[in-house]
DNA sequence: CTGAAAGCGCTTACAG
DNA sequence: CTGAAAGCGCTTACAG
């Protein structure tokens, strides 16, 4: 490895006069500047990251944390795509990502421990149950953070509208002549499944529609055999929905295999709405009429409130809330002029 | 932050014995080490990483390089799912991911001169065109790699026996009656898109089923469109084969579609044969007949390579070629008995 | 079993 | 505009 040493002795500059040069400060000379900027060039001089953190107290890496209770990581198609998208962004201000995990070596540690352990700037996390006490002292903890999904004042958070998603889906719904209306919830620890529970209910006050506690059930953790068991009680009911609004589309997903199953079809027997719109949502059969989420503004607002963060201390926190976008296809029928 | 001064300060050793005791060096006392172990951990110690990676000559650290020609990075089903498992593997050796691009700041290099300057001991490559120069400098790069789902003798390289998937799908269409077999390619520059159709023409060999230039269809880079629009193609011949076999789900997904978009249906007119048995394939309708790479098998193996490589330089490079399997689902359909 | 010292490769006051 | 020196927080010969 060539140092910043070899390009002084190469150019008979001093290592201080190289290190400026090579960081383009104002005070060296033109000319001094275009000699070690070419002679860096051709000896392939790189500067070494680990000492420039060192003493800059500065990494210009960020530490990502999937939260790992549903034990699906980066394989979950919502977040990865976030994730991909805040990626990009913050390489343009030259940040690096790097995974944060419990262990360091393999002494089970915190997050933070690990955050510190690594030197990152600041953290973005994304995991569904906020409730764990390790994300809540990150979350507490003076390093810069954002999270998503989530609503707190002690960091910064940018989550969709949950509220106005569950009125898109609720009107949807219900000027397609439903009115027996059922919900496929998201575990009650976590923040996006509250607040569905929570919008589906008031939208059915909106319509006078009253409440059964038989028409919502629990999804689990947004998985697809959690959708499934939840679309079996939904059918095994007396009088069952004539449309199910599931907390997410997987969730949904598992739903419909459970009409078909049961030899109903979607959307004759039954409409579902999914939410999130994963990159499959159109794909499958039926496709699935659904909340877009927009992954690309999350990604993008998450990483601007993250680095801004850092490089201000002092600012205060923000939450922004994301428009949502009701997506129609087949999933959803009218049954207005039905039977 | 508290470094090994403070813990040196406090205990009334030295920072060299510190250090030693603190990284469970034989040679300090047992009792000594006790003492500055527990102090180092009421102080709530951490080493700089930095600092150890900068004497160390060793960071802990793996690049993971996602080469973006289609743009979907780790959105992408299969290869995050084998990152996943990448990751949870190297995690247990005390490493940690870190993502490298093209650019440095702001500027425009190459993924070595990143992955050196953010030190990392070595990489793992998941791409699909391993013709890009800058992909192919870096395999050649004396730094530890492993690529996957290639084949070069450059480096580690894990990959999954295409040949035999091949003759896996070709055997069971085959037994289902087909010969009208037609072929849906990865884009010609890729390894896999290329194994695949060689070992389709393998199969009709074996068979004596006479080999049809239009039974070949370039659907691209592994996309739905673009499995969509080779079906098309399909579609549009004189005698439409009886049985499709396209080098990946996606692909294979996007030509489900089209089928049903021409009035037609899965399996019953033709039957549709995948590759990878993504997350989805099981979930789709009709549920996909698809060949299974084991995900986690890769994962493990590369980060068993790649780590194995980096303890021992002067080891030769392996190339680890593992096993797949038929998941037979609805999509593909018995023709012996139909007309 | 323990410690003083050098060194890893940078940046940044400070001085001129 | 340029350079000598200190310091970031570790590890590792070397010496005792």
């Amino acid at each position: 490895m060539v140092t910043i040493y070899d390009v002084a002795k190469k150019t008979g500059y001093s290592i201080t006069t190289v290190s400026r040069a090579l960081n383009n400060y104002s005070d060296v000379s033109e000319k001094t500047k275009k000699v070690i900027v070419k002679t860096a060039e051709e000896m392939g001089y790189f500067p070494n990251s680990f000492a420039r953190s060192l003493t800059m107290k500065k990494s210009f890496t960020l530490g990502v944390i999937f939260v790992e209770d549903l034990g699906v990581g980066m394989k979950h198609p919502f977040f990865s795509a976030v994730i991909e998208d805040f990626k990009r962004r913050v390489e343009k201000f030259g940040y690096d990502l790097i995974f944060i995990n419990r262990y360091i070596g393999n002494e089970k540690k915190s997050y933070i421990d690990h955050a510190y352990y690594r030197g990152v700037d600041g953290i973005i996390v994304v995991c569904s149950n906020y409730d764990d006490p390790e994300v809540v002292k990150l979350i507490e903890s003076p390093l810069p953070s954002v999270v998503l999904n989530v609503h707190t004042d002690k960091t910064n958070v940018v989550y969709s509208n949950n509220g106005h998603a569950c009125e898109l889906v609720m009107d949807h719904l219900f000027s397609l002549g439903h009115t027996k209306i059922a919900h496929i919830a998201g575990a009650s620890d976590t923040f996006t499944g509250k607040e569905r529970v929570n919008g589906y209910k008031l939208a059915l006050d909106k319509y006078d529609i009253p409440f059964k506690d038989t028409y919502i059930v629990d999804g689990g953790y947004f998985s697809y055999e959690g959708g499934y068991e939840a679309m079996n009680r939904l059918l095994a009911l007396d009088e069952v929905p004539t449309a199910v609004f599931a907390s997410g589309d997987i969730m949904a997903m598992g739903a419909i295999k459970a009409i078909k199953d049961a030899g109903l079809t979607v959307p004759d027997d039954v409409s579902i709405v999914g939410f999130d719109d994963i990159e499959l949502a159109k794909h499958i059969t039926p496709s699935l009429t659904t909340i877009r989420q927009n992954t690309e503004l999350i990604g993008k607002k998450a990483a601007d409130l993250l680095i801004n963060q850092i490089n201000n201390k002092d600012e205060d926190y923000s939450a922004v809330m994301l428009p949502v976008e009701l997506i129609v296809r087949e999933s959803t029928q009218d049954i207005t002029n039905k039977e």
